[in-house]
DNA sequence: TCTCCGATTAGAC
DNA sequence: CTAACGGTCTAATCGGAGA
């Protein structure tokens, strides 16, 4: 039996959240800026037909916006990730195979299903009516052809936002499939489409048919994979479990640049709070940390540092506290007076199950006390992020990210309810 | 020559 | 008035160091 997964995938994800709360928004140019309000990351139909492009810097939009009355909003991650959880879960009952496999997409093994047209309508159509989220559909017997089948529906109107690959003859697939450029398919980028142009493949029917063998040898066992799966070879399994994160980054650019070090280390101070949050929420710990700095790269005329160091702990851990000391040095060693400091950032590495280590030979393990980060995680899950925290985090002002425009957090803050 | 490991590359969203 | 360009994550591959 021909596999039938389908990928459902929100359509402009984080305009259509705002959009939600804001009626008035609709048919109106919109984008959401990255964080620090600096790159466009969604854009409304109407601001992609006046030609703003996916991660354009928002100052090069600036004058387009004014002249068409581009509305542009800071990211409300809390609003978006609520909403993505209301999606996922309704798409969850339509099947226990599937993945989520980011905030605005999710895969769904759909094999077997009775009526499977009508059903992935109505699959559509719930998550409209319960969500306000408009998703397309789209169905193949690989997870590579199930999203080229989602960037079919979106794309053409006539599909009703539903669209499925396995329904077509092979006569119609070879001919569909030479009107797509290769590099809508899932896998080839940027790069890889221009060296694959320059051995005379430019659609995804090239790609499909080319010589496996030299495929291989030139691109490597990734693009192979890709390959198969476009003919109808499944390669890359549903997830289903999320696996926990191997590496843990926490990092922001500042709002402004930054020349002080009690600036600096008030900064790490946030990022270790929030990466050992994130540490101890998979039940892990870490053995490696690394520390960095960066002045602005697009300047330049200044002089630029982009020190970092990694430290291997003696001992693992998750504790915010532990971390804190090693970053709070770190820093100190790292930072040289004279930059401008744009962004800086920690990353936790060697992360396994807590429980699961290599002891030392010759010095005892140390019992460690989970208390004060139980009791800290508690108060902050139920009061709110930021209500206990780690030394000066956040006292310091100035290098916080710019966030001009960020609407209310509707779904996740009480007072943020609108009074009508 | 082989193996290991950190750095780099490429991709996704 | 001027400057203003994101954050996380994974896998594969490269290339140097050391065995």
């Amino acid at each position: 039996m021909t596999p039938q997964i389908a990928l459902v995938d929100c359509n402009n994800f984080y305009v259509s959240c705002e959009r939600v709360f804001r009626p008035d928004l609709k048919n109106v140019p919109v984008v959401v800026l990255s964080n620090n309000d600096g790159c466009v990351v969604s854009r409304s139909n109407e601001a992609k037909d006046l030609g703003v492009k996916m991660g354009q810097p928002w100052f090069e939009c600036k004058a387009l916006a004014e002249t068409h009355g581009i509305l542009a909003l800071s990211s409300n991650y809390a609003l978006y990730a609520d909403l993505s959880n209301r999606v996922m879960s309704i798409l969850g009952d339509y099947s226990p195979r599937h993945e989520v496999y980011s905030i605005d997409e999710c895969f769904v093994d759909l094999t077997g299903t009775p009526k499977l047209r009508d059903v992935s309508y109505a699959m559509r159509e719930r998550v409209i009516a319960w969500t306000g989220i408009p998703v397309c559909v789209g169905i193949g017997p690989t997870k590579t052809l199930a999203k080229l089948a989602n960037h079919i529906a979106k794309k053409h109107p006539r599909s009703k936002g539903v669209f499925n690959y396995n329904d077509l003859t092979q006569a119609q697939q070879d001919k569909l499939l030479n009107q797509i450029e290769v590099g809508e398919v899932w896998g080839v980028g940027r790069r890889i489409s221009a060296r694959l142009a320059e051995h005379g493949i430019h659609t995804v029917q090239h790609l499909r048919i080319a010589h496996a063998a030299t495929l291989r040898a030139e691109f490597g066992v990734v693009l192979e994979k890709t390959q198969r799966e476009l003919q109808g070879m499944a390669c890359i399994d549903l997830q289903e479990v999320v696996p926990d994160k191997q590496h843990i980054v926490s990092s922001r650019s500042f709002g402004h640049t930054v020349r002080d070090l009690a600036v600096l280390k008030d900064a790490m101070s946030t990022f270790v709070a929030n990466a050992c949050a994130k540490l101890r929420a998979q039940g892990s710990h870490a053995s490696l940390i690394q520390v960095f700095l960066r002045t602005n790269r697009f300047r330049n005329d200044l002089p630029q540092y982009n020190p970092s160091f990694t430290l291997p702990l003696p001992q693992p851990t998750n504790d915010s506290l532990v971390v804190n000391r090693w970053a709070d040095y770190l820093v100190g060693r790292l930072f040289k007076p004279g930059y401008d400091y744009k962004k800086a950032g920690i990353m936790l590495g060697e992360i396994r199950p807590v429980g699961q280590y290599q002891a030392d030979w010759l010095e005892p393990t140390q019992a460690t006390d989970t208390r004060l980060m139980d009791a800290l995680d508690g108060l902050n899950r139920r009061f709110g992020r930021g209500t206990v925290k780690v030394s000066t985090q956040g006292a310091h002002q100035g290098w916080q990210m710019r966030q001009e425009r960020k609407s209310p957090s509707y779904t996740t803050d009480w007072g943020a309810i609108p009074v009508i």
